[in-house]
DNA sequence: CGATTGTCGTTTGTCGACAATTTCGCTTGA
DNA sequence: TCAAGCGAAATTGTCGACAAACGACAATCG
């Protein structure tokens, strides 16, 4: 026999099943299947997922941990809305962290240990980009600014990114379309690189606030049209 | 009648029971009643509660998503240890979100319509430091800093300020007498507030910069003083 | 006809029980 | 003596059921 016989099969899914519906239920939420304000009953979860209602009650916890989900006590959960101002506010704690990261990134040194991922994550945005796969693309772009998150070495600054991001992704997934030119975006991250490269903290700070700022405006601004449209309409 | 009718009761506090058990333990921990690594078993503190294990698992998976409380897949939750790191880490994101908070504040003049209450309760500070109540003191300063947070308006900075506030709270309040000086560091806090009054943005960002610097040296430096004791016991 | 009250269905909050998993003390064998 | 293996106890993950709370609509009263 085999010393180190070849596995196989894949050790199966067994991480609970709470977590499993966390997953999904995040999925159809940053692909637009759930829209805000969408009611989230427990019972019909549960139903559909052929479980019972604790591990539905506590994936929505989870997600409601994450921001994803909201609750009003005795009344359930809720696909979380957010208006213009708000995904400003996410905005703008996003730049907070990202351009203090990036400068830490710069500071210590570990430019050149990211360098080449972050390049690889720019190309695959590019073909997303020219492919329309629009929300592929935001995630693969939101894994672009969470490496330099990350390898800022500070964990702290990771787990409020994730937490940002998942919002982030959920409103810039249900603008469709958002940006004028295809591969514009992605490539325009190039320039955060440059940044890096340069070894100076400032010019990294600075290429955060310009990128994160346009990101911020564009998606911003689109939301306050939507809500405009919306109010005319009543 | 009255075309407006006082009202006449308060609506009465009735939130869930994993609402309030939730804060006992919040109570517990960051008084130090439990110790990090101190295991929190569902079933222990159901029983002494006289509940069940839904409410008591729904409260802990509550300060889970504040960082309290860690939990393994199948071995139930510990009150979070938190390394000398890892509190940097802490210390590092308040600062990015403070100082952006704080110049917020200046920068849409603010400043007049908190001042009061901040001076409030830097009186409130340096009273409880005079009668050595560090641990009220602890959470007054917390609150004057979550104050300043509060106005800049961002709501996603007061949601992440929280959350690290009260791991701060749990950390500050294991070290027994960390300051030297008593009232000294209540009174520190009126750099904060000329700052703000000065209405120059990097003035304020400077502030606490320098403020929270301070607290973050002494915190973590004692903590690291303790991981060596720790690590020399063994 | 409008406002208040009663009722009903649905959904959440909580419970006690069972199955699956981990932990720990004990035995067993080298 | 000590390590590995086994089994009981404790603990978590999940389940189905019940009671309380909520929202909506019908019934009642002025």
């Amino acid at each position: 026999m085999s010393s180190k016989p070849e596995p196989l099969f894949q050790p199966l899914a067994r991480d609970a099943l709470s977590q499993q519906i966390a997953r999904m239920l995040t999925d159809a939420i940053v692909s637009g299947k759930l829209k805000p304000g969408d009611r989230v009953a427990e019972s019909v979860i549960a139903r559909e997922f052929g479980v019972s209602r604790a591990p539905v009650r506590e994936a929505a916890r989870l997600l409601e941990s994450t921001g994803l989900l909201v609750s009003h006590a005795n009344r359930g959960f809720f696909v979380r809305t957010i208006d213009a101002e708000d995904l400003d506010s996410l905005y703008e704690l996003r730049l907070c962290i990202e351009r203090e990261a990036a400068a830490r990134v710069v500071r210590e040194g570990k430019v050149a240990g990211i360098i080449d991922r972050l390049r690889a994550q720019i190309e695959d945005m590019v073909g997303m980009s020219e492919e329309n796969q629009l929300i592929l693309q935001i995630g693969v772009d939101l894994q672009f600014h969470r490496l330099i998150v990350e390898s800022s070495g500070n964990k702290r600054f990771v787990a409020a990114f994730d937490k940002l991001a998942s919002e982030i992704q959920a409103c810039t997934a249900m603008i469709e379309t958002v940006f004028d030119e295809p591969g514009l975006v992605a490539r325009n991250h190039y320039l955060i690189i440059d940044a890096l490269l340069s070894g100076d903290q400032d010019e990294a700070r600075a290429a955060l606030d310009y990128h994160i700022g346009v990101a911020r405006e564009t998606v911003v601004g689109r939301f306050r049209k939507l809500e405009a449209e919306e109010a005319a309409k009543r």
